[in-house]
DNA sequence: GTAGGGTTAG
């Protein structure tokens, strides 16, 4: 326009910076401003307002606070709400705040807009109250029945973190929009909380509101979380036969789901059919094959992705480390995380540094790790400390072991993991008196085991055990094939590699029978002789129960898959697919 | 006639 001798003018000048913001040019923006100074629209208020948003958008929020300060007396509330929205935008939650004081302070009337540019500033769980309290003013205002509102403020629920307060809201809504239940969804999908997902998509189903991207990139999600592999393979069929099969979110998401739900053949098939990969699509693959335990593929895809010259990120590097210590690649991890710092430029955080002691740690090399960890520049975190207590538990080393204990329970006093795994320790180097200190603390701090449980797919029904467990139909059943095979299985007895019996070491368990057991036994008695056994546990599995099924596995002919918290143990002929030894 | 806003992968 400016090249074809025309004037803008204050009508014309909110589109043109609209479409400058947009592009977030900065440069292009500055001199648009001057223009307006030269063409006296200075004081136009819409065009100032356009003004404001656009150095938002380009991350100028200096700028955009000059151009406020020279607002008129008038149309005070956009402007406003403009400066705010674009605080909040660029991580300056306080400030925008501030202004909503003085905005307040001076009298100046707020509306639903201002409510919806602080709220989304509210994004962890300190800011929890300051959320509610917009809530409060949201309903005092009248204004709750704004659906736009009310889907922010679920949204800052989901990242305070209070799931309760968030459905409270969504149930109150009485007409909700497709982005409510994605806000919803995906709410439960990000907190773990893969069955609540799975219940409000029916619910969706039910009342025929059709899902988009957004929904179902939330619910293979959670199917990735369960394994539920059935339900994801429907929702792919309906992706496949939508508008929405060439969407990279739902691709990715595909990968991540057959990934972890053990299926890495059809995962790699839709990896590679794949015309545009992201970085998010070699992640989920490359992480897919570590959790498996196949670090080569997983190295040999890093190594391709890295001559196609793509710049890895940080959560690239923590996949391809974790694959390395999961299959035993020392020298090969100890390298990545040389290039990372060297040739990438990318600062390694505590999610690096703890895939590295767990490496180094596997290897024996347990002095050295102990120096990775003083050496690093980020102050190291519970995981880490975690990953050098469980590299004693294998090489024995109760000296290190106590010193890493202490730092992990400083840092994580209720993560129970560290307690047992130390009593573990004391266990196996006849210390009673150590098992008792641990007892003690634990009683004080009044921790409780939490509950471990373990389930397998059937005929698309989830079966779910808690150690224990006595409430299955077929409870009568599972524990007599128990027996059998752990009669058979000892029966079988024979030495580890080491030379050590390793019979019935079981110590008696207070929580009764383990609940990848019962799982086992389930699926061994419900399916066909061939199949395949995919057993789920939340938590690590055991040694003693790592080294049941692989004895199982030595006398039934079958592949026994056990997905624990961090990895996939395949057991085939009395062998296991991962590097741990117990 | 013009400006200010909500939900997505690891």
């Amino acid at each position: 326009m400016l090249q074809f001798g025309a004037t803008p003018n204050a009508f014309t000048f909110p589109f043109i910076l609209k479409s400058s913001a947009s592009l977030s040019l900065p440069a292009t923006g500055k001199q648009l401003h001057c223009h307006v100074i030269k063409l006296g629209c200075k004081s136009e208020p819409f065009v100032l307002t356009a003004l404001m948003s656009m150095y938002c958008k380009c991350k100028l929020t200096v700028h955009a606070q000059k151009v406020f300060d020279e607002v008129p007396q008038r149309n005070l509330t956009v402007c406003y709400n403009s400066l705010i929205s674009g605080y909040v935008q660029n991580d300056k939650f306080l400030n925008g705040f501030y202004l909503f004081s003085e905005m307040r302070l001076r009298g100046v009337e707020f509306n639903a807009v201002t409510i919806l540019g602080l709220v989304p500033g509210c994004t962890v769980p300190g800011h929890l109250w300051l959320g509610m309290c917009l809530h409060c003013l949201n309903v005092k205002c009248g204004l709750e029945n704004d659906l736009a509102i009310a889907n922010c403020l679920i949204t800052m629920y989901v990242r305070c973190g209070s799931m309760e307060l968030a459905r409270r809201l969504f149930d109150h809504i009485p007409e909700k929009g497709l982005i409510t239940w994605n806000a919803m969804i995906s709410g439960y999908a990000q907190n773990g909380l893969a069955a609540e997902v799975l219940e409000l998509y029916r619910e969706m189903e039910l009342l025929q509101v059709d899902p988009d991207a957004v929904t179902l990139v939330g619910v293979l999600s959670a199917c990735a979380n369960l394994g539920a592999q059935k339900i994801g393979y429907e929702v792919e069929q309906n992706i496949r036969s939508s508008g929405m099969r060439f969407n990279v979110f739902l691709r990715n998401a595909l990968i991540n789901m057959y990934a972890r739900c053990g299926n890495l053949e059809k995962a790699r098939i839709i990896f590679d059919e794949m015309p545009e990969k992201t970085l998010v699509s070699w992640t989920a693959i490359i992480g897919g094959y570590g959790m498996h335990g196949l670090g080569n593929s997983a190295v040999e895809l890093f190594d391709k992705l890295i001559k196609t010259g793509i710049q890895p990120d940080g959560t690239l590097f923590v996949s391809v480390l974790s694959a390395c210590s999961h299959a035993g690649l020392t020298k090969k991890g100890l390298y990545y995380l040389d290039i990372m710092k060297r040739e990438y430029g990318l600062k390694p955080g505590s999610e690096h540094y703890s895939c590295v002691v767990d490496l180094l740690g596997r290897a024996g090399r347990l002095e050295e790790a102990r120096k990775l960890i003083e050496s690093m520049e980020v102050e190291p975190d519970g995981a880490v400390w975690g990953a050098l207590l469980g590299a004693c538990k294998i090489h024995k080393n109760v000296e290190l072991a106590e010193i890493a204990f202490n730092k992990v329970v400083e840092l994580e006093p209720t993560n129970i993991g560290y307690y047992v795994l130390l009593s573990n320790i004391y266990t196996e180097s006849n210390n009673s008196e150590g098992i008792l200190r641990v007892r003690l603390m634990m009683r004080e701090r009044k921790l409780k085991k939490d509950p471990g449980y373990s389930y397998f797919e059937y005929r698309g029904k989830t079966h779910l055990f808690v150690a224990g467990d006595i409430g299955h139909p077929q409870t009568e059943e599972i524990y007599k094939m128990l027996n059998r095979l752990e009669d058979t299985v000892s029966e079988l007895g024979g030495a580890n590699k080491n030379g050590q019996e390793v019979i019935n070491q079981e110590p008696p368990n207070i929580m009764g029978v383990h609940s990848e057991r019962l799982a086992i036994a389930f699926a061994l008695l419900n399916t066909e002789i061939g199949t395949d056994i995919l057993v789920i546990k939340n938590l690590r599995i055991c040694g003693d129960c790592h080294s049941f099924v692989k004895r199982v596995s030595k006398i039934v002919d079958r592949l026994f898959v056990v997905r624990d918290a961090t990895r996939f143990h395949h057991f085939r002929n009395g062998t296991c697919s991962c590097n741990d030894y117990w």
